[in-house]
DNA sequence: ATAATATATGAAAATATATTCATATATAAA
DNA sequence: TTTATATATGAATATATTTTCATATATTAT
């Protein structure tokens, strides 16, 4: 299959670029979950909450069911699995400090 | 080694979450290469890729190696093909369409 | 020394993304 | 069938990131 990887990889990482959506994923990880539980866990928005989700969603990241009115979302385990070791492969072996990193300007 | 995922992944993400950078990551996958030739096999800014080169070596996804005046960078491809080959997999498993997981509003 | 080349830096301007708010829809309970 | 609950949506605002520009520094060649 034809691909352009940076486009794809575009994608990806800037729907995973977002501490409010990784807030979100390191729940899923625990367990599947509704978007009113994610929500009342995190303190996040409920709009936000959706709106994060549907990203999600849309990149294969995460799975839902609907649940009578509610929608249960659980992670996509074969993707994060893999993607979550290697970051933490990689800040174990390279990133020698807390914020080296990470964000200061 | 205690530390928070979520922060990790996104100093992680957000420095790979762009398309210039991505372009640089692309070339380094191939070979190593210093500033200058990036900047004109990828018709960029020589401030900006100077700028993005910077943030990449930070977060430890490049090395970089003095040779005279010049720099020469390499990818860390310990770290970067386990990423892409799992980007690249997601992306055949669960993502039908080009752009469907990518940056349509 | 002087000029040329490679890279770095900081701040301003341009652009993109996130967050909130108001409101809509859909389902279930009373 | 009215009310309550769960989620979705769009647009406005707030915030963050990218890109460019002007200029600085460092190294090599003349």
């Amino acid at each position: 299959m034809k691909r352009n990887l940076s486009e794809t990889c575009y994608g990806f990482f800037s729907t995973l670029a977002n501490p409010a959506r990784l807030a979100i994923m390191e729940k899923l990880r625990k367990e599947p979950m509704n978007a009113t539980t994610i929500k009342e866990n995190l303190g996040q928005e409920q709009s936000m909450v959706s709106h994060n989700l549907r990203l999600l969603e849309r990149c294969a990241l995460v799975y839902s069911e609907k649940k009578g009115r509610e929608k249960v979302y659980r992670l996509n385990i074969e993707t994060m699995e893999t993607i979550f070791k290697a970051v933490e492969n990689h800040a174990n072996k390279f990133c020698p400090k807390k914020g080296k990193c990470s964000h200061s300007k």
